[in-house]
DNA sequence: TCTTGACCTTGCCGTAACGGCAACCCGTAG
DNA sequence: CTACGGGTTGCCGTTACGGCAAGGTCAAGA
């Protein structure tokens, strides 16, 4: 079935401006009624929309949800589990504005320390990242004046996004040799691990090894994975060697 | 002591160019130092800052938040009440789309209906408010349209505005009444509670019994609304037999 | 004293993500 | 045919800054 612009704005509480916006940059393309040329949008778009508001949760510019959007599953996937990791995050931030904001209330007014005042608005700012190919993003586009959600996506240039393709290409090539021996006690398999772990920090402004694991068990779990890795490897069990690599040195 | 523009920035987490735009406009005053003619600020402006970044964290429109910046001590007091609500509020709201999204992470995709896909993400607007001049503000306004945090206050116009006035005013005039009396179980001490109520409720999107039982200890507990309430009624019980009324009717 | 670098100022232009509106079309009911 | 609710495109405007150019201030070092 599909939804007229009207049944699709109601139901994602959104308005049609944005709708007819969204079409027209082509983030959220819709499809026409042959009839009368209104915009109909299915099933494929209603998904497609509720990622977009994920993603647009803390200021992803729509530029960068596109490319995000367009980009393969897995890509789509870190992106995500990178949202998860804000929504973490920003539900402790306001557990700690809220304690801030109380002890404004408080009789008498504010008895914090200049400092303290603003902690919790501050933590919106970038964790430090002591990986070195993280630290060298870090470096060149700057720590103060770089808001985490804008600078993640928008700020990779076209040499960017190519050293990002092209590490996931080294890492699928020493994937496809670590296959072959089957042996991920090996330097090689560990080289797997650090490039995959390079490649999911062009796009995570943290990184932690919890999500890195839970990006694994999705490997093996989600068969859109295993087909992913199996046409890129040409080996059916790329998704699971993988997994199980990421399993042993994220640590 | 005194900040320099830079050292503000550096201590709040916002830019240099957001604290001249907010000079500019009025809306975060800055001293200037008599030698040199650079932007300083003391505590003063660092807490207006705090309150900003607090008014500003859901959408407030700037405007507004100057506004209120300017009105007296119980407009702010209730403002930030208001905000107090959305934290809580929006950490719900994070928990249900965590939830939204580890369903949409889950394994084969998404098996959610087309409704619950989204309705994490509609939590954000307006709730249902049954009191009848919350009603009016809201058919003003409508609802399908309306984003709470916009139209709260940037939606009063100057009759709006001299309708909260008026509203405050008469509640005044009626607790002096009730002062003199000394009844709150009166037909009187309850119309102050309606009045106070419709007053809360040009600011605040829901209203609740609570919240409105947390100003009332306010009321007592900061010597400002002592003072505030002593002013406006020519007697020091004024303040302490508001919040009684509030305590003795807000259920 | 001069130079340099960090800090500051004002003024101006531009941007992202829409909101709003005008002019017009479509389909259905009265 | 009219009215109303739904839809279209095109255009202008808004808000909250980001960015940059041109110029001033101050302190340290040569």
């Amino acid at each position: 079935m599909a939804y007229t612009i009207q049944q699709l704005a109601a139901l994602a509480g959104v308005s049609t401006r944005t709708l007819r916006y969204y079409d027209t940059i082509g983030l959220l393309p819709a499809q026409r009624n042959s009839t009368n040329d209104y915009r109909e949008y299915t099933t494929v778009q209603v998904d497609r929309l509720q990622r977009i508001l994920f993603l647009r949760l803390f200021g992803v510019p729509l530029a960068t949800i596109q490319k995000i959007l367009d980009a393969p599953l897995a890509t789509q996937q870190a992106a995500l589990l990178d949202q998860r990791q804000r929504i973490l995050a920003e539900r402790d931030r306001l557990d700690h504005l809220l304690t801030t904001l109380d002890k404004t209330l408080k009789r008498g007014g504010n008895h914090m320390s200049d400092t303290e005042k603003f902690a919790a608005f501050k933590e919106k700012q970038i964790k430090e990242n002591d990986v070195q190919f993280g630290s060298e993003i870090r470096e060149k586009y700057g720590e103060e004046k770089v808001s985490a959600a804008n600078k993640q996506y928008a700020g990779l240039s076209e040499a960017d996004y190519n050293a990002m393709q092209d590490t996931e290409s080294k890492m699928l090539t020493l994937l496809k040799a670590v296959i072959q021996s089957g042996q991920i006690d090996s330097p090689e398999a560990q080289q797997v691990f650090s490039l995959h772990k390079a490649w999911l920090q062009f796009t995570w402004p943290t990184y932690s090894t919890e999500a890195h694991k839970g990006l694994a068990q999705m490997y093996t779990a989600d068969p859109r994975f295993g087909q992913y890795y199996a046409a890129k490897t040409g080996s059916d069990k790329a998704a699971s060697v993988l997994a199980a690599i990421i399993e042993k040195y994220a640590v």
